[in-house]
DNA sequence: AAGGGATATGTTTGGGTGGGAATAACGGAG
DNA sequence: CTCCGTTATTCCCACCCAAACATATCCCTT
């Protein structure tokens, strides 16, 4: 058994929040709009905005900010509580492979 | 946002162990047979089959032993790897939930 | 006013997934 | 040597999901 990688989500009363909708916030992040986001990760933009729409309907208030028509377009970028949540997510994800470090290196022997 | 719960799956080269194969483990402990896990569990018996295989072949000893024929047809029962996956996984699980637990109550207020 | 890129959504369709039924093999108990 | 409940395995079908396709709308730029 080789490298053993440890997965997780966080299941809200709305909705979960996994690995794959934390991906997606980085990449309208990082390209500024659901869709060159979408093309980023190889999604299909329905599903991207998809997402978006479950990751807004979780919380009281939206994660993703989206401005239609406009220069360019449009667009869309995380708001103040989105970023929260990708910052959040993230150092839950470390803490968990901290703990779990041990534990799996001992598991992955077998 | 009321209860946030912290759902984890361990990756290994050859397959996946998430919350579910978890649990038909403990029910085949308890049950002492698949076929009875998966009824106890509300499984078809031909799912909990697949996953006691795909269990089976991740690590390189088998984690469920079974017995075709004999007193009552047969059964299954974990070996001694079996029992150190249940519960080096519920240990990973509680550190991963302990570590979690302050940052979770902080998202979980927005 | 025309263009263009992005959001917003409905509809269709192909494929994978899982369940149920059916069947064989197994082997100790009686 | 028959019975019985379980493991083991295959076949078929219903269903769901996701991707693909198709529009409609928006509004700044030129």
């Amino acid at each position: 058994m080789k490298q053993a990688a440890l997965w997780l989500r966080i299941d809200f009363a709305d909705g979960r929040v996994g690995p794959g909708k934390i991906a997606l916030l980085e990449a309208i992040q990082r390209e500024g709009s659901i869709s060159a986001a979408a093309r980023a990760l190889g999604m299909s933009y329905r599903r991207a905005w998809e997402l978006v729409a479950e990751l807004n309907k979780i919380f009281t208030a939206p994660v993703v900010e989206r401005v239609t028509g406009g220069n360019g377009g449009g667009g869309a970028r995380l708001t103040e509580l989105g970023e929260a949540l990708l910052v959040g997510f993230r150092e839950i994800e470390a803490a968990a492979s901290r703990a779990a470090a041990a534990h799996l290196r001992r598991l992955a022997k077998a």
